[in-house]
DNA sequence: GTCTATACGCCGATAGAC
DNA sequence: GTCTATCGGCGTATAGAC
């Protein structure tokens, strides 16, 4: 397809979404300016608004994205019995947060910045992530493997213990990410057992 | 003692703190301004710079206090046994942050904000009050109550895990705050024993 | 699609009157 | 201790040339 000189979209759209991404999660949505996004690109601060409309879409479509990436990866398997399926979840959750910190830490720290609707539709596919694990926890309550008083309040601990990880976890420290998730597994079995 | 007219600072300071500290939580910190900031206690701007050095020295007194009252209200009793220490830590915690959820907020979400030399004190302060659960574990361990792979690893887990609560829980639901203590603390014995 | 230039406003912080 | 006034700078977003 023929195309103007000087035009770049299908890439300049991207190195704006990484950009912004990764100076988001470095300074926070407010401390960082448009000229600062524009600068990591390496184009003018203008040249932005090819690509979205204004900064809190942009803020929004990175977190709407991260979403939609974490609901489409998931790897639950019905047909598994509970305890291998609560097993699998709590790898992939450590192993794909663990791949992409910058969205998670966004995902987390930004919600308030934004605007009300685009909050109602983030935090929707959020509890959408959180009734996959509680169907598990359910249907092991239900089979007599699980013994959990409440499977909302068990969702919500385990999700708040895994992607903790983040928050302390580097490479090349004390223990693998694959030793950690070990022994997380090993608790989170313990607490539901 | 006699007072000029027009001299406040008893009682304008502690608004100062408060203010920031309720609309830091709400907004975040590079989102506030300090005339929004002077707005909400009823004084100009430039009133401000007569209890805070400048807009960082605020965020800073807010987190160190915060930190600092963390560890003065620590309920640790090491002649206890350590099921029953750890107990009273997963009560504690549960507690102490329900009933500052702004503080809280601020401690978690605005750490990237601090200066270099600011971070390190605020971490520091963490490191103290994690070291303490960390103690509970390893007596724990040693007397062969808890099994636990990691002890450095529980802390960090069960601090993800109890802090978490902040995130969801809301007065008046489903649940009173005892009810939720009562099966965070069922979840945590049973992950380390 | 990107550039330069700019509109328009708020930012943190300070000076000096009262 | 608080006020008003102000400095110099940076914020988002847009207009119009190329």
């Amino acid at each position: 397809m023929a195309r103007t000189a000087g035009s770049h979209s299908d890439i300049t759209g991207p190195r704006v979404r990484e950009a912004a991404l990764r100076l988001f999660a470095r300074g926070g949505y407010a401390a960082v300016s448009m000229r600062a996004i524009a600068a990591e690109v390496g184009v003018q601060a203008g040249a932005l608004y090819n690509y979205t409309p204004d900064k809190q879409t942009l803020l929004f479509d990175l977190m709407e994205g991260h979403m939609t990436e974490l609901l489409a990866a998931g790897v639950d398997d019905p047909a598994l019995g509970a305890e291998a399926r609560l097993q699998a979840f709590v790898a992939f959750h450590i192993r794909f947060h663990h791949a992409r910190p910058d969205a998670v830490f966004i995902a987390y720290m930004e919600l308030r910045n934004l605007s009300p609707e685009n909050f109602a539709r983030v935090e929707a596919l959020r509890r959408e992530y959180e009734n996959g694990l509680e169907s598990i926890l359910r249907e092991g309550v239900e089979a007599g493997i699980f013994r959990v008083a409440d499977t909302k309040i068990a969702t919500l601990a385990i999700i708040a213990m895994l992607t903790g990880v983040n928050t302390w976890f580097r490479a090349g420290g004390r223990l693998s990410i694959e030793e950690v998730t070990a022994q997380y597994w090993d608790m989170v079995r313990r607490a539901v057992s």
